[in-house]
This record gives structure tokens, sequence and C-alpha cells, in this order.
DNA sequence: CTCATTTAGATGCAGTTGCATTCACATCAG
DNA sequence: CTGATGTGAATGCAACTGCATCTAAATGAG
């Protein structure tokens, strides 16, 4: 039972984020609409409602820098989307809060992501193919056995 | 028969992704070796030998833009890695050869990027789910059946 | 041949990222 | 309380990216 080599895997697995991607942010700017990265800041305010996020726990989510949330941030404020609440019992912390208007946004984008990807993805499997490519890449993220490390 | 949600795909295989290229890109950075970008271009030069590559071929199998491919190939030039060659019988074109410091580079890296992505990849699978996974992600990148689109 | 169109590649500019550093507040040992 | 250390977040700078545009050479219609 030789090694698999993880190339083979790596690769294609590349190739295809790439490939589906670009075909999302396209979709996305062709519609006049803010990029990938604004969408999952703006998902993730919008499931923590009136409670907001701390930007550091932004960085957990978005496995982001913490510099890169502080920036993306700054934008998505600067355009309005959300705003900045002083952090009551951490003087150093700040709430980031949807907005309307970033609400409204993140639905437009949805329109096309989500369309977008049904046209990227669904086409080439069969149901039960998709869901077994879902399983596996689960896996990915997933502590690895301890056995095999 | 249920249609299955392109997302349970995409959004693992994004944070997979993620997450795979982080950890190699943290290992040849402490290495003190280039990113992968710049072992793709290596990659390709070395495959091509001694005909060299014309920049607008290395954007097809790269999947870069036009601007992205030229800048990268005056980085790599400026660190010796390759030479810009006039080419003979198309006077706007020219011909990318890889240096023996390219590829002396481009071993080194592979030590590197290899071993990383084993480390990465290959706890989490046994065999046959390697083959298969990598069979899945294969068709993500042939055209879709006619039939499904 | 001549001019219009297309193709290969470079580049100016604005926006973005990575890195290292900085600032401010929090926490904890004494 | 006081100073040392740790943590949340911002930022200056250099490198990189995207977009649009530009130049030069090739191609093609007349």
């Amino acid at each position: 039972m030789q090694t698999p080599d993880p190339f083979d895997i790596w690769l294609p697995l590349a190739r295809a984020h790439k490939s589906i991607l670009t075909s999302v942010e396209t979709a996305l700017k062709q519609a006049g609409l803010p990029g990938l990265d604004w969408y999952d800041l703006l998902w993730e305010l919008e499931c923590a409602g009136d409670t907001g996020l701390r930007p550091f726990e932004l960085q957990e989510k978005l496995l982001l820098p913490q510099y890169g949330v502080s920036r993306l941030a700054d934008r998505l404020a600067k355009a309005g989307y959300l705003t900045r609440q002083e952090c009551s019992g951490d003087g150093r912390g700040q709430i980031l809060l949807l907005t309307a208007a970033g609400a409204e946004t993140r639905a437009q984008m949805w329109a096309v992501y989500s369309d977008a990807m049904q046209q990227a993805v669904t086409p080439h499997f069969s149901p039960g193919e998709a869901r077994r490519l879902a399983e596996l890449l689960g896996k990915l993220l997933r502590p690895a056995p301890a056995d095999k490390i």
C-alpha cells in the first residue's frame, strides 16, 4: 500500500480554487459589488447580530492576519457597512457592528455569489460525488488522526 | 435526489487551500526562500528546458494575468534566476530561460515545499481516500459534462 | 503598399498586503 | 501601588496587485 503523492491533491485543489475564485470575483465585479473578503466579514457580522464582533474574533474566523482585519474593517467602515463601537470592559478593544447598508450589500452580494458558485461547481458532480468530495475536503480541516502523524 | 449545496464544497475547499498555502509559504519563508509564485515560474521554465518559454505561454500555464507574468519575470530576472532572450521570428516577443542559479534555487525550494506539503496533506487521508479526493478534484478542472449545464 | 486591427509585453497610478513597530490598556508578581 | 509582561489594535514603509493605458510589432483588408 504505497503512500500517495500529496501533490496529486494539492495541484488540482489549488487550480480549482483559483478558477472558482476568479469566476466568482469576476461576477461580483461585473455586478459592481465588493470582493469576497468584504462578503466574508459582512457575513460574520450578520451572524453575530447585535452582539457584534471584536476584531480579534474576526481574525480567527476569517483566518486573516491582525492587520488584515484592522484595515479591512477600516474600508468597510469608510463604506458605511459597519460601525466601530467602544468596548465596555476592555478599553483597548472595540466592537464591530453591521449597519443596514452593510446588510443590504451583503444580501445583494449573496445573490451573485451563490449563483456564480452554483455555476462553477454543481455541473461537475453527481450528488453522490459532491457529498463525498465535501466529506473528504472536511478531513483536511480537522486535526489529523494521531496515528498518521 | 436533491441538488447538493455547492458551498459544502467551496467552503472547506477555500479553507483547506488557505491553510495549506499558509503553512507552505511559512516554511519557505523560514528557510529564507522565495514564495510559491516564484517556484511555479521556475518550475515551468525548468520543464521547458533550452527552448524556454514566452511570457504569454506562462500566462496560460500559471493562470496569471499578463502584467502579473511581466512583473514576476522582472523580479526573477533581477534575482538572476532567469534571462530574457530576444525572440527570433517575433520582434514583440521574448523568450525566458532558466539560469543555473534559478535551477539551484528551485531545487532548494522543492525540498522545503514537498516536505511541507507532505506534512500538511498526507496525515489526513488513507491512500484510498487520497486517490478518491484527487480524482474528484480533477473533475472540477475538466469541462463540465454537457448534460449537467 | 497602406491603414486598421490585433497581439506581445511594459508601465503609471492607486489601492492592497506583509512586516515590523508602536501605542494603549490589561494583567499579574511583588 | 508599581513596574514587568502580555494582549488588542493601528500604522509607516516597502513590496505587490489590479486596472487602464501605452508602445511596438504582426496581421489582414483593401
